[in-house]
RNA sequence: GGUCUGGUAGCUCAGUCGGAUUAGAGCAACAGCCUUCUAAGCUGUGGGUCAUGGGUUCGAGUCCCAUCCGGAUCACCA
């Protein structure tokens, strides 16, 4: 049992007794007692000032001196500062409790059994016509990572991605291969599929933007220009013809998107992501209409003159929200109907999450009433897990103006920079073979962007700066990843050392080693928290946290051979053990600690 | 304009349920530390009106209200 578990215990029995009442498990605050007082565990007191009618001092010293009653083996001593109660914890419960962390390959996740509800995840969902960009490795990272989270907490989790296979961005990438890719393939051009697609994305665009262009000057108004160039009407023409399925658009469709789908994998690959199941829009977009018609019958919709459906949500203070177009087509919120409709009928779903940028905020707002109007029991407290956009330092990434940072690109880069800034250290790797030394580079420059991204609170905006941004020093995924090396390597020396025998049990600890014991047990709380927030950026900083103060402690770690046997054990003990959590925490992050950097 | 969201050091970010006369990291700057298990490290110095004003209370960066500034969104686009 936790140390702090049996504190909290005894103070609610004690106020019971001293008060005569009963309080609740939050009253009993509980945190680390600052460096400046004696003690290691901290209760404030305040809280029971009204009950026990006496000053904060008095009440604590009065808590105190029952506490060490009822619980010698754990509080050797107390002093109160005002209201505020700072324990001293006995070293064997200390250690005792180290043990417990270092023997429990799973600490700080509870274990998923058949009763765990079913959590569904969507995240990444990209679209079709052009490779990934550093908005998307957000939302790729961000959902591995909560999935990784919510499984941490006891959830079954499935993780899906809806593709967005279909529509009109898709035709002009299309059209642009037929009119001026020669045929051009991934194998002849040795492009990624993805990039390859993407090209004739751009050259769709640039293309069409000259026709406007010219029609202007002819004097067309820009708008009308816009719908009576010829580019996007035959784009148009092949978007009727997808949806009529022309065998000859189907079959070339199908072909460039596993070119793209191809690319995609190597991209997600590359991020460590995978998914359980995958939705095709193509495959989902009709299904939406049966429920609206539904809705529609059951009296939540209501048809216009023209045919269109909408939905008036001005009850719930949104808008009127339109559901099915005039020509009876499906828009964006009728596809995302139809998606849960399929989920629903695939998995006995208990909670939906989905990974959506913050510019969806109101979008998902609606679906959430909608999706609860029409009877989904997870409808009503859907998450949308909604996080922001990443901006550069000339302002935000546009494709149109070739602002954009390429996922592949900078995966590749840096891959690129670790290794060449660990060749600096190649005296340190000495003996390894370049095969090695690639992976290495490849952990730690994926660990450097993963944890970058990572750690900064998932729903503000952030700051994504090219040159200067990913450093390896200081904050950062390599740091971490380091100290993890460091600590793998004292224990491929020492390994043998650590049984922790009687004589162990009576080591006096040192401050800082209690501290890293408090941080260590800390873990458990940030990965619930993590789950409850939907917030995998704590689990970051704990982990930073922690290895900084491990690393202050090690400094004074070239004592060991020195200590007696006992003192060397623990300390390895707290080193295995910090390896351990630094380990579990990564992982949740899906960042990989490497034997040796 | 309505709704949502953010504002903490020159820059990028933490800050748990409201807790301790002194709000933390990193980067950048300066000064130290490699015969001892990895210096991608450690130690020190300087740097703050927690946007502004009010309120709630034993106590506010944290909660409430107002104001200012930024971002998103409010399509028969996805």
């Amino acid at each position: 049992m936790k140390i702090e578990s049996k504190i909290t215990e005894a103070v609610k029995a004690i106020v019971e007794e001293l008060y005569g009442q009963q309080v609740p498990d939050k009253m009993v605050q509980l945190q680390q007692t600052r460096p400046e007082f004696e003690g290691q565990i901290t209760l404030v007191v305040f809280p029971f000032t009204k009950m026990s009618h006496k000053a904060p001092d008095a009440t604590a010293q009065e808590i105190g001196e029952r506490l060490v009653e009822k619980l010698p083996d754990v509080i050797s001593k107390f002093n109160a500062v005002k209201g505020f109660l700072n324990l001293s914890i006995s070293s064997r419960q200390w250690i005792s409790l180290l043990q417990e962390i270092e023997s429990n390959p799973k600490f700080g996740f509870v274990p998923v059994t058949d009763e765990s509800p079913l959590v569904m995840i969507e995240y990444s969902s990209p679209n079709t016509n052009k490779p990934l960009h550093l908005g998307h490795v957000r939302n790729n990272l961000l959902g591995w990572a909560l999935a990784q989270v919510m499984e941490a907490n006891g959830n079954k989790v499935v993780k899906t991605n809806i593709v967005n296979d279909r529509g009109i961005h898709i035709c002009k990438s299309m059209l642009a291969w037929l009119k001026w890719g020669n045929g051009e393939t991934p194998e002849t051009s040795g492009k990624k599929g993805d990039h390859l697609i993407g090209d004739y994305y751009v050259a769709f665009d640039k293309h069409y933007r000259d026709e406007v262009r010219e029609l202007v000057e002819k004097g067309m108004d820009e708008e009308q220009a816009k719908q009576e160039a010829p580019l996007i009407k035959e784009a148009h023409e092949m978007l009727v013809k997808w949806e009529q399925n022309d065998p000859e658009v189907r079959g070339l469709w199908k072909k460039m998107n596993e070119w793209v789908y191809a690319g995609f994998d190597e991209t997600y690959k590359a991020l460590g992501v995978s998914f359980d199941k995958i939705y095709y829009e193509s495959e989902t977009y009709l299904e939406g209409k049966e429920k609206v018609e539904e809705g529609l019958a059951k009296g939540f919709f209501y048809r216009r003159e023209d045919g269109s459906v909408w939905a008036d949500l001005t009850s719930e203070g949104l808008d009127e929200k339109l559901l099915l177009r005039s020509d009876g087509t499906s828009v964006y919120m009728t596809q995302d109907i139809g998606t849960a409709k399929l989920r629903f009928q695939d998995y006995p779903i208990d909670k939906m999450i989905y990974v959506v940028g913050n510019e969806q905020n109101y979008h998902f707002q609606v679906l959430s009433i909608l999706l609860d109007k029409l009877g989904f029991k997870w409808g009503k407290d859907l998450v949308h897990f909604s996080y922001g956009m990443v901006e550069l330092p000339n302002g935000k990434m546009k494709s149109r103006e070739g602002t954009v940072v390429d996922a592949d690109d900078l995966i590749a880069t840096m891959i690129a920079d670790a290794k060449e800034l660990s060749a600096d250290k190649v005296n340190k790797l000495e003996g390894i073979t370049d095969e090695e030394a690639q992976e290495i580079a490849r952990i730690v420059g994926m660990g450097a962007l993963k944890y970058f991204i990572l750690k900064v609170d998932a729903r503000k905006n952030m700051l994504f700066n090219p040159e200067e941004s990913i450093d390896f020093n200081g904050n950062t995924g390599p740091f971490i990843q380091y100290t993890y090396a460091r600590i793998r390597s004292i224990l491929r020396k020492w390994n043998d050392e650590i049984t922790l025998d009687e004589k162990a049990f009576e080591v006096e600890l040192a401050e800082k080693e209690i501290n890293l014991i408090q941080r260590l047990q800390g873990f458990e709380a940030a990965v619930k928290q993590a789950g409850q927030d939907y917030n995998p950026s704590c689990i970051a900083n704990y982990c930073y946290d922690l290895v900084k103060e491990y690393n202050q402690f090690y400094h004074d770690f070239s004592v060991l051979k020195e200590e007696d046997k006992a003192k060397q054990q623990v300390r390895l003990m707290l080193s295995a053990a910090v390896g351990q959590v630094v380990k579990n925490g990564m992982g949740l992050l899906g960042i990989e600690v490497p034997e040796r950097m």
